[in-house]
DNA sequence: TTCCTGGTCG
DNA sequence: CGACCCGGAA
């Protein structure tokens, strides 16, 4: 649900969403016009139908990747795998979920890394994801454990200090070791 | 690269 | 009003 799609409208439906289907096997079992209707007002409504073919994947026998039945699998490889799951949701849960050691980037914490060490790349373009990529893989920690405190650091720098649209170096923890906040005329989002 | 949904914020 | 939002598929 958090694709793409900001956190305050998710919430509400969320919740919702698990009321309606705890666990993925109730999703599998669920008619796809069901489902669809849970998904109402969120939309990107290809999500949702990723969403019951990635829960019929993994609640079946031989879909499950390394995962028991009925479980996501824990490594960003196998996750990648599944339908609707890119790059940044494989790290958010082999991260979030299992804490493995995994690198995660999502628009916050790339726009973080592109302000903090190189300001000048470009985060649509592939390779400017591949630099940004690169960067939050050398910069993870030790252990699984730390690396779960570690993304949701990173994460949360951007959406509440490091923002899209003002940077707030005034209030940033990290702005000693920034390129643009350290830089005096620097202080504004680039 | 482009498209997908629509409320919100600067 | 345009850009943005805990992206991913075609």
């Amino acid at each position: 649900m958090l694709q793409q799609t900001q956190v305050s409208r998710v919430v509400v439906k969320y919740s919702e969403f698990l009321e309606r289907f705890p666990t993925l096997a109730h999703v599998a079992r669920a008619k796809p016009a069901r489902v669809m209707e849970a998904w109402e007002g969120l939309g990107y409504y290809a999500r949702a139908r990723n969403l019951h073919r990635l829960a019929r994947e993994v609640t079946s026998a031989n879909g499950a990747d390394g995962a028991s039945v009925g479980q996501l699998p824990s490594e960003p490889e196998a996750l990648r795998a599944l339908p609707g799951i890119g790059a940044y949701t494989a790290g958010a849960v082999a991260s979030f979920a299992y804490e493995r050691r995994a690198a995660l980037v999502d628009t916050n914490v790339a726009r973080v890394l592109k302000r903090a060490f190189v300001p000048n790349v470009q985060i649509k373009t592939t390779r400017g994801q591949r630099t940004i990529w690169g960067i939050a893989d050398a910069m993870l920690p030790r252990t699984g454990r730390v690396t779960w405190t570690h993304n949701q650091a990173l994460m949360e720098l951007g959406a509440l200090v490091c923002t899209a649209r003002i940077a707030h170096c005034d209030r940033c923890p990290v702005r000693s070791y920034c390129v643009t906040g350290s830089k005096p005329s620097g202080r504004r989002a680039p």
